[in-house]
DNA sequence: GATGATTACGTTATAACATATCTTTTTGAC
DNA sequence: GTCAAAAAGATATGTTATAACGTAATCATC
């Protein structure tokens, strides 16, 4: 019975430090739980609110970090890393590799393939679904005999904002 | 005398053991050189010579296992670091960078931006330099008011070879 | 040839990113 | 409630990359 006590006292605890969610988000990610028969547990939730919550991308250490803090105790990285695994196989994050960090879905209404143009200046993501690229890489790789599984398009420079500050 | 004599020794065994290299790539690396004002050093050149001996991605610590073995001694990360650096200043050498892998150019007549098609199954990869997928890129940047720097386009999937033994 | 500026190279330490392995806890079916 | 499977946690390790510092080679100028 104590034990059932600390329990619900650390289940309140943690509850209290998750970053807040927009209802949009959580049914997003309930709805592709369901699709895909993972489950969608309350830390994995955590990890997703605190991406949404920070807006930028973030490498899986700063997440660690920011999750620390919000919770007060220490998180092991295997467990973010399997959260980040979690949230990409469900398309609720992605994973810019050319920086190597993580960055919640934009494009929350049907899952695809993805390019990012990325701010070099102040970090600032677009996620960009193009078809007409998509259908272009289709081509030139079947012009080959390629067949494709998927395509990583990050394009680096200044966004409308940090390129309008610098004088051209 | 002694002196000079040990280094004398030493350069000889050096030279001795770096990867052969044909004529058309040092010449490659030299006029790169004088266009950029940089020094095409022997230990630079050891390593591209590496790289396309292998002729498969490398891992940094891949190359410095391979270098160490063939020259028989031991070699810094930071040392071939850099080396990498100098060859991608100067176009002779690719970072894919969803590998986290470094692959020598295949266009040796210009420099470039390029695509990839990567063989997730034996590893070759396809060097592609679509204009058609240049300016497209551009497009979607300049609609968006991002000013593009530089672009990643790694298209992972199986080669034709390997597309083929699969029976599809 | 001596001097000093410049660039490259080497060594050690450490930061940053990611996975392996094993144990404990939680969950959900029965 | 019992039990098996899934998830989470703890610890150690592997992999990739950079920082900080000192030394050596190269080259222009005197």
């Amino acid at each position: 019975m104590i034990n059932e006590l600390a329990r619900g006292l650390e289940l309140a605890k943690r509850s209290a430090t998750t970053a807040p969610l927009a209802a949009k988000w959580r049914k997003l990610a309930e709805g592709r739980c369901a699709e895909k028969g993972e489950r969608l547990t309350p830390a994995r939730l955590a990890v997703y609110a605190e991406m949404l919550g920070h807006g930028r991308p973030l490498s899986a250490y700063e997440l660690i970090a920011r999750l620390e803090q919000r919770q007060g105790r220490k998180i092991a990285p295997l467990t973010v890393y399997r959260h980040l695994d979690f949230l990409m196989r469900t398309g609720l994050v992605h994973r810019l590799q050319s920086a190597q960090t993580y960055f919640p879905c934009d494009h929350p209404d049907h899952a695809h393939e993805s390019q990012f143009l990325l701010c070099s200046s102040c970090g600032h993501v677009d996620e960009v679904e193009s078809s007409g690229l998509e259908t272009l890489l289709a081509q030139i790789a079947d012009e080959r005999g390629f067949r494709p599984d998927n395509a990583v398009v990050e394009v680096k420079g200044l966004c409308g904002v940090c390129a309008v500050g610098e004088q051209d």
